[in-house]
DNA sequence: TCTGAGTGTGTAATCGATTACGTACTCGTT
DNA sequence: AACGAGTACGTAATCGATTACACACTCAGA
């Protein structure tokens, strides 16, 4: 009752696999009676044709690959609905990675999609693996950078690039901060792996600069995770003098820092002020407003992506210039 | 400079292709120096074998179709990571497909992995699409539900299942609702297709009975979504008279239960008390603590659903005696 | 010396599709 | 009547690996 062949199709119906095959795809020339005879033999033993072996012979698996530092959180699941929304429709399929941050991790993905021969590939890289892409975009890969750039090179490097103004955004919310007469503010950062990071913190030194202020910010090193943000206060906290304010750097360590500041009973903006670079789903949960938030749109950088990526694919591996499309932002104010 | 072919190897190592197999798979004998020729040809070609030629011929992909209603839902998220953790290690890959809790749309990722095929299925369904996993199951496919059962059959009609005791669950939670003197309750209830919604609605309505209520609660009917919460809230807002409480059959709609109560002005539990199967991640962020959830445990689930699918593709087809497990959980308050 | 087990390597079939090419038939045109 | 275009279908090569089988050689034991 298992997998039948095209062969066995090809004989129930007395005809040749071409001819199976054309009905199937609608190629070529084919009587109705044929036709007919063929649909029939295909349904009575419940054929599903291979996409492996066709795989194989078209050179094409319509699968895209997408490796995402972190699949659980909202922003790359965004990125990822915006690509399959274009993607999708042209009958291809995502398959996904999540390098956990995590450099290693990520070479093995990037390696076991190149096996598995993906058609192209989304990657928010996690660091520490230029040269295994630029291998992979060597061998005709078609690779699409989103959020994250490499680390070697400042723009794109040649690939094509949908990412974010991390400087511009992040110096924009420490200002806020700033003008409401914050001095001593509490930096959460992530890994300087990350492009997004990096950039990011120079908006905020830089903030602070063009707003006169010496004190150099308490900073806390983290790895984009909700723990970090835990830590993080707890840290500042524990600083003496303590920051009248936090500036989170990723969603997912704001939401740490909320979580962590309301069970200590502090209240929000009024004990400690908080700046988010993105949105936090469940802010409005707080007690008041007064939470300041960047506002990402990684669906429209998935949608970009995606559509990058259709061009790319359509090329053929012949040489396009690269695309490189950077998303700007407004600060916010919850409530 | 793109994909090299084992051809090429030999041709480069002036050796055979079977010879570049055996070396590349640790197979058979090869001299070291042989071996050593080959591996130097590898690299120097940058070779990297074409998982698609394998699977063809080994009708083996390494690949694990895992079909959820919701990708975004930390919950199944959970699970995913269960199954990664314990089916990785063996050399599996999980590919993704979301059904948006649309009957249809799962059909078609059940078909188009069929296609592909993958060597196992995880199938979270959202419900009307008996027929086609019985002919899934039929044609060999190993499959495993986890979470939500089939429609037709209460146990899992002859295929490995991990779900969770819904309907106590939910029996748990509605009764201490109504052990702390709440009569009038809002139920925001899943669509009667996922039998999770089904059950767990069963449970409230059985607790109601125990506890001699006898007037009707008021109900909200869903598709498990944020903004499924907020509706009922304001459902059971403007409903005359007002219920006391509300009882969320899943955590999505928890959290859109508890933004909307908020965003009122209300509070909680004083003046709407809110239970939630399933934990509210943010959900400390709120004002005070007494919010009731029932914890589930969807990384165990996970893992135990990739040991049985390891199970069953061992087995390689051969008959086994369908594995069900079920979950039990008790009622938690926050803070 | 003969035998058989252990090594080392190549030849060719095979997996399940697609597709280039060839053949044959039917018409309408000139 | 001859020709070319359009229609209908089959044969066999092909994609890139794995693997059954065959062959050849080495060496230890009888």
């Amino acid at each position: 009752m298992s997998k039948a062949t095209i062969k066995q199709v090809a004989a129930a119906a007395d005809v040749s696999t071409a001819t199976v095959s054309r009905v199937l795809n609608e190629s070529g020339y084919v009587s109705d009676e044929v036709r007919e005879r063929v649909m029939e033999a295909v349904d009575r033993l419940n054929y599903q044709p291979s996409a492996i072996a066709r795989s194989l012979k078209q050179d094409k698996t319509f699968m895209i690959g997408v490796i995402v530092p972190d699949i659980s959180n909202p922003y790359f699941m965004g990125i990822s609905r915006g690509i399959e929304d274009v993607v999708g429709p042209e009958g291809f399929q995502l398959m996904f990675g999540s390098s956990d941050e995590n450099p290693d991790k990520e070479e093995r993905l990037l390696q076991l999609f190149q096996e598995k021969r993906v058609d192209a590939i989304v990657l928010a890289t996690a660091g520490g693996n230029d040269g295994t892409v630029r291998r992979l975009a060597d061998a005709g890969v078609p690779i699409v950078l989103v959020d994250r750039k490499l680390e070697e090179d400042d723009e794109g490097a040649g690939l094509d690039l949908v990412a974010e103004d991390n400087a511009e955004g992040a110096f924009r919310l420490a200002s806020q901060l700033l003008e409401d007469g914050h001095v001593r503010i509490g930096v959460v950062n992530g890994p300087a792996r990350a492009s997004t990071g990096r950039e990011r913190y120079d908006g905020v030194l830089q903030a602070l600069r063009a707003h006169g202020v010496t004190t150099e910010p308490i900073v806390y090193n983290g790895e984009f995770s909700t723990e970090d943000g835990i830590l993080a206060v707890r840290k500042f906290l524990a600083a003496e003098p303590r920051p009248t304010a936090v500036i989170s750097l990723n969603n997912r360590m704001s939401l740490g820092v909320l979580l962590e500041i309301v069970r200590n009973g502090l209240r929000i903006p009024g004990d400690m002020a908080v700046a988010s670079f993105g949105e936090v789903e469940a802010g409005s949960l707080l007690k008041e407003p007064g939470l300041y938030y960047i506002d990402q749109r990684p669906y429209e950088m998935g949608t970009r992506a995606g559509e990058l990526l259709l061009r790319r694919i359509d090329a053929k591996g012949e040489a396009l210039e690269p695309a490189v499309e950077i998303f700007r932002h407004e600060v916010n104010r919850l409530n």
